[in-house]
Formats: C-alpha cells, sequence, structure tokens
DNA sequence: CCAGACGTTGTT
DNA sequence: GTCTGG
DNA sequence: CCAGACGTTGTT
DNA sequence: GTCTGG
C-alpha cells in the first residue's frame, strides 16, 4: 500500500515533468502523511488546461457528510476502483496525477517495524495515479481531496509488502488526466506494477516518524539491509 | 419501502 | 449519489 | 502509514 | 486493542 511517501525533488526539476504548467514553489517533505496537503495535477471537464492542485490525501464522496471517512479512504485499489461507491465517480472524471518521489513501506521484523524507502534508481519525481473529489456539506469551502491508487506489488517490492501504489508512466499522462476519455479498459491498463527493474529499495532510520516531515535524516540508510530478508 | 453503508491494510 | 440488506 | 489517545465534571 | 488525528 502507500501510506506515507517523500516529495523533496527541487521545484526546478518537478517543473520539468511538466512544460505546460505553472508549478509553485514546493517544499521538500520527506513524510508526506494522510490528512495533508498534497502537490497534483489534474484537468477539469470543459477546460482545455491541466493545473497543479494541492488535495487533502483522503478522498471525501462528494456526498459524505463525516470527515472521518475521507481518512480511511487514502488508497483505492486499482482491481476494483471502477465499482467502488466512494471511487466510481471520481474515476470517470476525476482522475489526477500526484508528485511523489519515493515512498515508505514498513516491514515487520523481530526487532519492531523497519522502514523501507522505495524509489526509481535514479531518484528522479514520478507520478502516483490518483482520483480527486469535491465536498461541499462539510466545510464554509469546497474540500478537494485524494486518493492514491494501489496495485499489486512488483518483484522487488513483494519481499516487503503485497500492494504498492500505482506508478504512471509520462507517456499515459495525457489519457490518465483526460476526463473526457472514456475507455474503462484502456484506463484500466494504465494500472499495472511498475517496473521492477527502474526501481530501488534501502533500509532508513527508524526515526523517519520522529524527525520531522522536513528532515532529510527520514532517508538515513540503516547497517541492517542486508539481514531483513 | 427505509436504513445504512460507502475503504484498505494487516493480522488472527 | 447509489447500492445492499432487511 | 504511524503516533497518540483512550474520560467526565465543573469552573475559568 | 482500537480509534483518531496528522
Amino acid at each position: 500500500m502507500c501510506g506515507r511517501f517523500t516529495l523533496r525533488t527541487p521545484t526546478a526539476s518537478i517543473a520539468n515533468l511538466f512544460e505546460d504548467i505553472a508549478i509553485p514553489e514546493i517544499p521538500a517533505n520527506f513524510n508526506i502523511a494522510p490528512t495533508q496537503k498534497v502537490a497534483a495535477v489534474r484537468q477539469r471537464t470543459q477546460q482545455p488546461s491541466r493545473e497543479f492542485s494541492w488535495l487533502r490525501w483522503g478522498l471525501l464522496p462528494a456526498w459524505a457528510s463525516d470527515i472521518k471517512m475521507g481518512s480511511r479512504m487514502i488508497n483505492a485499489r486499482s482491481e476494483t476502483v471502477q465499482e467502488k461507491p466512494a471511487f466510481r465517480a471520481a474515476f470517470k472524471k476525476r482522475r489526477c496525477l500526484i508528485l511523489a518521489d519515493g515512498f515508505y513501506e514498513w516491514l515487520a521484523t523481530p526487532h519492531g517495524k523497519q522502514p523501507i524507502y522505495i524509489c526509481l534508481q535514479d531518484e528522479r519525481p514520478f507520478c502516483l495515479a490518483g482520483l480527486w473529489e469535491c465536498n461541499s456539506k462539510l466545510e464554509s469551502k469546497p474540500l478537494e481531496t485524494c486518493t492514491i491508487l494501489t496495485t499489486a506489488a512488483n518483484p522487488l517490492v513483494a519481499p516487503i509488502h503485497d500492494r504498492m501504489p500505482v506508478i504512471l508512466r509520462a507517456d499515459h499522462f495525457d489519457q490518465w488526466l483526460d476526463p473526457d476519455f472514456k475507455d474503462a479498459d484502456a484506463l484500466q491498463n494504465l494500472l499495472q506494477p511498475f517496473a521492477a527493474q527502474e526501481m530501488a529499495t534501502r533500509a532508513v532510520s527508524r526515526n523517519v516518524n520522529k524527525v520531522g516531515y522536513n528532515h532529510p535524516d527520514c532517508l538515513t540508510p540503516t547497517a541492517t539491509q542486508g539481514e531483513l530478508f
């Protein structure tokens, strides 16, 4: 699954992914958690251009009347997302990209939970497949929220966890973002596990949840990586 | 018909 | 909003 | 996902 | 143990 991730790449490099979109300054965050604002790109219906948005992580359907519902909707299974009542409307018309450059999975060991950081081998930023919603029933201002799709773990991640977030290749951005693209099977085909040979894992400091979201020590390698599996 | 759920993960 | 269960 | 709380009453 | 908040 994906319950914590990072976005620490300098904003100028992130902007290179989207030449046509104005990207605001994005502070490095080494520990992005549910309910926080995540950096996203989306395209609204009947509007030609894409836009950058900050979205609250934890999808709250338009009809939800309890904000608690959103904090549990941090992931959507790609295998069932098109049918689930909480996600299917967003899947049809409100798909988005969530900017990231790595994510954490927690490996249970005899000595406790060991955070493992997973990113691309070249550590470049990438996009996670997301959905977004707008809810106006709860607060005076409309609340825009999102969720991250998950899929089966690839062979690199499988020893740590059986699920991983959907990473989209740049040549799939167009279809994923287009609210008028209706081919459900084609969309489903975008949600495959990312190539293991292009990714890397490393055990990192257990202080990831103590040192603070903006602290690079989140990614300090630990010495025990070889003993973990 | 109305009432109530609407989700994922990991663990047992 | 829409489906399921009673 | 993890960390932290997990309660009520009366008074300010 | 389980829920809530971040």
